[in-house]
DNA sequence: CATAATCTTTCCAGTAACTGGAAGGTCAAG
DNA sequence: CTTGACCTTCCAGTTACTGGAAAGATTATG
């Protein structure tokens, strides 16, 4: 499989694929004579591994983590686990200030009149 | 008011201050003799009015156009108000986005037994 | 007045995670 | 045999800063 079946298969852009292998969170794949890179299944399994855990927002050095855990016969799910609730918090603080953004900003757009004049309590609030 | 002081009564860090004048989102301040940058409450209201904005989460290019309304003695609210809507939905875009995130992934944490054995629906899901 | 500490300046490089593009080699089809 | 779709590497750009080095200016202290 050269890599952008590959890429399709994992539903990654080649670009992505390719980025993966230079920084060493995947395996750099095997090359043909003409020095394509070639994939194998186990290296697209990683692959679609890697898409989902950055789907979650896991970064890399998150997926990093996960992948030697995934291909980890020894490891625990505990493991796994704290490394799952960890993104999990950093998610729900997310959301928090999120709300709280969009409660304040929700707030001046509703007091925003929106017509031709100046005035307005957006700008007031910034300045 | 020397760059240090501006920036603490700004809120913002002294090469943050100077990023924002390099990229020209607030005007180049005034020079003393020996060169130092100086500010004025005018030049600090603006910087302000930046801290305020980014705390919203507006990029720097929408920065760059809430205060170019901000100086427009002919703005009008409806202007200001377009873009602060716009905000607001990509907030609540990404307010979606993290909702499903969340509920994904704090589905299989719950599923997940957090013990010393292997077996994990994180890892399953991932892989 | 000398010196040390604390400013300030510019410039260069690095962050995260790609993405775009140029220059050039390879392969299958017609 | 040429065209077009691949593939390669390498370099640069993205966002919004942040860190650090080298060197000049100012302020405080002895």
């Amino acid at each position: 499989m050269n890599i952008s079946a590959a890429a399709k298969a994992a539903g990654l852009p080649v670009k992505t694929v390719r980025y993966y292998a230079d920084i060493k969170l995947v395996e750099a794949p095997s090359r043909s004579d003409a020095g394509y890179r070639t994939y194998d299944e186990v290296a697209l399994r990683k692959l679609v591994f890697v898409r989902r855990s950055r789907a979650f927002g896991f970064s890399i050095e998150g997926c990093r983590e996960l992948l030697g855990l995934y291909q980890n016969q020894d490891r625990t799910s505990s493991q796994v686990k704290r490394i799952a609730s960890k993104r999990l918090e950093e998610i729900e603080e997310k959301q928090r200030e999120l709300q709280s953004l969009h409660d304040e900003l929700a707030h001046l757009v509703t007091a925003c009149r929106g017509d031709h004049m100046p005035d307005c309590p957006i700008i007031d609030y910034l300045g």
